[in-house]
DNA sequence: TTTGGAGGGATAGATTTCCTGAGTCTCCGT
DNA sequence: ACGGAGACTCAGGAAATCTATCCCTCCAAA
């Protein structure tokens, strides 16, 4: 019981790239450039010695093969991404208890992040605080910081607010345990952040 | 319609390890060390954030996620597989041409392969032969032979035939290129011999 | 006809991931 | 006590992957 698989990066850029008829949409989507998921479909089709792509002059045409692949390949995913919530409720079910830092809540809006919408479904409330120690006790599950730092082996992402013109600002940073930062909860958070957040001074 | 996955070559690690209870099993059915596989399934665990195994003093235990999350990944792998050999009949279709010695041919059915069975779907013809060169040139597809080699990058599978209680006796063993060593041909191949060469002397 | 933007393809080099190989440990059977 | 089996760890090297460029074609606007 043995099984002959294609590699599961070149399967998601494949994945990407067909739903959306374009590598640089799917680059964007999967956080990579467009020459990664060019290379990797290339690799996928020279794995299975088929054609997925009709390169044509301007843009992009899934083959039959593609046509008949794709549909398979999303569903895949979609089972996957569902076994793996069932086993992991902790890590994509959960709601996340935020630590934010009086600066930062300076730059978002009043009562972010208890208005209505998306954010509702990911995050079950908010408490003020600067202090790190209440991740690695898991009081917390993420920690919103203007600066601060180095935060050791935590995993440590910078939120996007527009043009940075001023030298001097600070960043704004979305702290979390290695295993979080990707997970569902941390990327609505993330999005949200950057949507809210006050553009830099 | 982003998804959270994780690694291919993890859960590969995990399923196979799962499967055989033993990561030294594991191993060499995807064809790497032991401690490759016990990485690998570590890694998982991590991203996760939930044990998959009970390492217990003597031997492997599946935890109750882990028996949640077998099956499941077992069914996405056959589906994968399912979906992949669909849309490649180049590489999952062929038939396969087959290279064995005399004295493997000794220890087979009178005139195996060429029997009526399952083994028609995936053999073209038999050749005798002990030219390994003839698998490098793809003359042919694989090469049955009791003992020899090292065969260098080639895969080696050998074929279980019985309680071995014969310490002199000879191993059975099916050669062919590394990326064909888990198709379907390979598998069902092996299976037939499995069921019918002579046990060990 | 020229020009500029969008998007895909190729390549070299850097980075990350992965595997190996050796050594260690525990448990079990003799 | 001893040796074998199997899992773990860690360092180092191999392999896969990504980035950063540069090139090319096509299309649309001037």
């Amino acid at each position: 019981m043995t099984y002959r698989l294609p590699s599961l990066n070149a399967l998601r850029a494949f994945e990407a790239a067909a739903r959306n008829l374009s590598f640089k949409t799917a680059a964007s989507e999967l956080g990579v450039t467009p020459g990664a998921v060019s290379q990797q479909v290339k690799k996928l089709e020279a794995s299975l010695g088929v054609a997925l792509f009709s390169r044509l002059p301007h843009g992009l045409l899934l083959t039959v093969e593609g046509e008949t692949y794709l549909p398979k390949i999303s569903k895949i995913f979609e089972d996957l991404t569902d076994a793996t919530e069932a086993i992991a409720p902790e890590i994509n079910g959960k709601k996340f208890k935020l630590g934010i830092c009086p600066k930062a809540m300076a730059i978002l809006p009043p009562n972010w992040p208890n208005q209505l919408g998306k954010l509702k479904a990911h995050v079950r409330d908010a408490i003020q605080t600067t202090d790190v120690e209440l991740l690695r006790n898991n009081e917390i599950d993420c920690l919103i910081r203007l600066g601060g730092g180095p935060y050791g082996e935590l995993s440590l992402v910078t939120v996007e607010r527009g043009e940075d013109t001023n030298e001097a600002s600070v960043p704004l940073h979305f702290i979390c345990k290695p295993g979080l930062a990707d997970c569902r909860q941390s990327r609505a958070i993330l999005e949200d952040l950057a949507a809210n957040a006050a553009p830099c001074s």
